[in-house]
DNA sequence: CTTTCGTAGTTCATCGTTGAACGAATGATG
DNA sequence: CATCATTCGTTCAACGATGAACTACGAAAG
């Protein structure tokens, strides 16, 4: 008999694992009824289906999800690209995600791309990819260009980032309206000398974009100047970037009552170096951040965000992504959350 | 010479992803040798495989990893199974995973267990599972008993919790020690009223009593006294919990100068609501975590924490899982980082 | 001159599963 | 009684890639 360092060694990594043949042999019916038992097709009678029932339990019979696929196209997977995990907003839309597809008994296999155009487009093109029955991409370096040849043809949902003439499904909030609404909370509390942190003069930066013009058409809606020394560009959208525009904000002798950060880390570093600096939150600057995530929560003070709802994006591009249709833009509904710090 | 959009017209009944036998027709060879010049094994000449070459670009071949695996056993892909990625340790800690497996060129499949038994136990059986080359689980509610009757033979590496005497490698970092050298941070700053946040009484709490029993060695090692009125059991290492622990150790009256926090998110919960009830940190209180996320180095103060080598252990993981040995027990290093809370 | 060896390929079977097509009973219907 | 539908099950051929075994040919070795 092998044994399983014999079979090890033979780099079979599923050793000794039961297939439809064994519990058919076992049962003394045909593999395809076992098949049939396991995935309720055809017809089997009930007294046969409760035997085969025992032996696959018995033998602890799990389906080989290779072959299965091979033979059938389908995968019950899909792949999902984010940039970092690390950042709590994609971990928490990761998280959304994961538990969206376990609703629909599908398993989500999640990528990080460190916003790298090379991961992006190596992922969009399956390579290296289990064959997938779908693929959600938070692109940030992808163009139009490297989506018109892409060579894979699994359906492709795009999340957050436009992508130029794109032909797939895409789902964002309006990040334009949103922004404006931000600003607008703002300018409701009374503000007027509004900063903003999150500009992005180069790289990926069309989230950046959107907001920037939010942010303008309320200052110019509600009649104050736009000055561009009140807003700060940054490198990407981390805590140590919000704090150092905050920093130079400060250090510019610029006066400025409120910050409406394109981000949360955006908004919770700079309220970091605020209060370093000994600047009070809200008391001498108002704050207002977007995404919503977990941490703002529980800051000193409270952040005050845009809150897009994440778990209507998880489902709404899983469905997308399941069931291809046209390549419409979706726009999720957003909320503005009030806490403490605007 | 024959287009991709032809090829696509010819309608090949499951996708129109290229296979090996297409490359080999066009460039008129057996499919073998197509296979020999992408796996770089047996003999083709330097011609001939220039032209294969040329005809796997042209044709855009990527090797179907369903078939691949169902031949071969292998799939290049290790599954990762986290409680909750919304919380920022498990995702930072999935982020470096995807990174060391980047470097190895596998591929990372992330699941969420939600800390859920059954959850665990279907992982750990491979059940709605690609076959995996190998799986590394972080186990909250697993018992011994479920992994004796691992169905599975993948193999399996633990993180954090431990459990009962597992047949499986283990790692993690010594939580007693690093819990005694946390406490012990505390006294050497003067701190004589060490409050503990994070005892669990109930549920998986392997991981909370290591730390307490750190906790009261490093107390005890001292000098100091045990008072069980400091020690605060929480539901779950949530923000919220080491909020509201913070709020009922300052309602019961009981005197304390620093908090021990069993993670990053109690004491960032923690110093919240000491900052609203009018405590300062560290002047009146002081504060340390444990995970070092990333948040504590921008929160209002900065969070000193213990640090866990991170991306030591996705490293050792990976590597424990891809060459299975022993079911030794690896432990990681760990370093007290100083911040402005303690 | 035969044998061995190295190179450069081929063919074939197979991994585990499932769709398609095909019996073979049983009972109902005209 | 012949015909047809229904039920229950079977066999067969793939899905795409690859290890094992085999062919063919020239060159070197004995």
């Amino acid at each position: 008999m092998m044994r399983v360092r014999d079979a090890l060694a033979e780099g079979n990594t599923a050793v000794n694992r039961t297939t439809l043949k064994d519990v058919a042999d076992h049962v003394g019916v045909s593999a395809k009824t076992v098949s049939n038992v396991v995935n309720g097709t055809g017809w089997v009678s009930p007294e046969l289906q409760e035997r085969v029932r025992e032996a696959l339990v018995s033998l602890g019979y799990r389906p080989n999800a290779a072959a299965r696929q091979l033979r059938s196209g389908r995968s019950g997977m899909v792949a999902v690209a984010l940039p970092e995990l690390s950042q709590p907003y994609f971990a928490e839309l990761a998280s959304e995600l994961v538990r969206a597809a376990q609703d629909r008994s599908i398993t989500v296999l999640i990528n990080q791309t460190n916003g790298d155009r090379d991961s992006e487009r190596r992922l969009s093109d399956g390579v290296g990819l289990p064959v997938m029955d779908g693929l959600i991409l938070s692109a940030l370096a992808l163009n139009a260009d490297d989506l018109a040849h892409r060579l894979d043809t699994t359906p492709l949902v795009l999340l957050g980032e436009h992508i130029g003439q794109s032909p797939f499904p895409h789902v964002t909030v309006d990040n334009t309206l949103a922004a404006r609404a931000a600003t607008d909370h703002l300018i409701a509390r009374g503000r007027k000398r509004i900063a903003a942190i999150g500009a992005q003069v180069e790289g990926p930066n069309e989230t950046s974009m959107l907001r920037l013009a939010g942010y303008r058409e309320a200052l110019t809606a509600a009649g104050l100047p736009l000055d561009d020394d009140l807003v700060m560009t940054v490198e990407a959208f981390h805590r140590s970037d919000g704090a150092s525009a905050a920093n130079r904000l400060l250090d510019s002798g610029v006066g400025f009552d409120a910050v409406f950060a394109f981000n949360d880390l955006l908004a919770l570093g700079a309220m970091h170096a605020l209060a370093e600096r000994g600047v009070h939150v809200p008391a001498d600057v108002a704050v207002i951040g977007f995404d919503d995530i977990d941490e703002g929560r529980y800051s000193t003070p409270t952040l005050t965000s845009v809150s897009p709802d994440k778990a209507a994006i998880a489902r709404i591009a899983l469905d997308l992504v399941l069931e291809p249709g046209p390549a419409i833009e979706t726009s999720i509904p957003f909320k503005i959350i009030k806490r403490a710090s605007a």
